[in-house]
DNA sequence: GGGTACCTGAAA
DNA sequence: TTTCAGGTACCC
């Protein structure tokens, strides 16, 4: 469940369950997560929950001296608050992390390991280095000035994580729908009012997608875990030969930096 | 910039 | 058996 929108809706549902608890026991479980300092937060309590970027970063202190965790889902890391009185799930399967709290336990699962987790002592330090989408900076003048001079497909260049941060494959796919450009549009060509419905897009896509608690294709729920419901408004990404929403031709899919893109060739110029 | 690698599981 | 998957680090 990776990108802004599932990231951002893992974030806000932790955030009331797991503030001002206190740390009391931390496992990693998979060597590949490597040796982030985990055990150095044991005693410190969270303060708050919150995204950076396609990251859950959570920020604990003692004494007052803050510190942070970022997690970072990639491709299928799951994070699940796990009530106290609740027995741990028969099924352990892929569960690469183990957080005990006063009163429950967070756990991290990620069958691909792919994920990540880090120690740091600021939030810079997390930060991916793009602007976020929905932050106020994000203006169609700023966006523009972004945009200038590249000539890379506008949706390699929406994945990029040094311009924005958050977008992946669903979303870049949606957002470009939405705003009606191609593709393969060179992303620093594209005229004053593309820009403006790309940005506009940017915002109504992400937003809607946040208010769907986002995206979930397998369709597994579980008590405090995170399942979305907005493919129901996807107009392209997974529909190929289907007739698009807006126009009936059929959603036509190409492959971008080995990736799937989907689109409209009629609505997309 | 674009290709390749990293992992595992589900679906074709 | 092969292909594909919501991500990104690292190679030329």
């Amino acid at each position: 469940m990776p990108e802004l929108p599932e990231v951002e809706t893992v974030a806000r549902q932790l955030e009331p369950l797991l503030s001002g608890r206190r740390l009391r026991r931390a496992r990693l479980l998979d060597r590949r997560l490597g040796t982030p300092p985990v055990a150095s937060l044991v005693g410190h309590q969270v303060e708050r929950v919150f995204r950076l970027g396609k990251q859950v970063a959570f920020e604990l202190s003692r004494r007052g001296r803050p510190r942070f965790m970022a997690v970072h889902l990639r491709m299928t890391g799951r994070l699940i608050w796990q009530d106290g009185r609740r027995r741990s799930p028969p099924d352990h399967k892929h569960l690469r992390a183990r957080f005990d709290l006063d009163g429950g336990r967070l756990l991290f699962f990620d069958p691909r390991r792919f994920g990540t987790i880090a120690v740091v002592d600021t939030p810079e330090e997390i930060a991916p280095c793009g602007v976020d989408p929905l932050s106020a900076e994000l203006t169609p003048g700023a966006l523009a000035g972004l945009l200038r001079g590249s000539r890379q497909a506008i949706k390699a260049w929406l994945l990029r994580q040094d311009r924005l941060v958050g977008l992946g494959n669903i979303y870049a796919c949606e957002i470009l729908f939405r705003a009606g450009v191609a593709p393969d549009r060179a992303a620093g060509r594209l005229r004053r009012t593309d820009v403006e419905r790309l940005h506009r897009a940017l915002r109504d896509v992400l937003t809607r997608a946040i208010e769907s608690c986002g995206t979930t294709f397998s369709d597994f729920q579980d008590a405090r875990g995170v399942s979305g419901s907005y493919q129901r408004y996807l107009g392209v990404y997974a529909r190929e030969g289907e007739p698009c929403p807006a126009c009936g031709r059929p959603v036509r899919r190409i492959v971008q930096q080995q990736r799937s893109t989907f689109y409209c060739p009629g609505c997309q110029r």
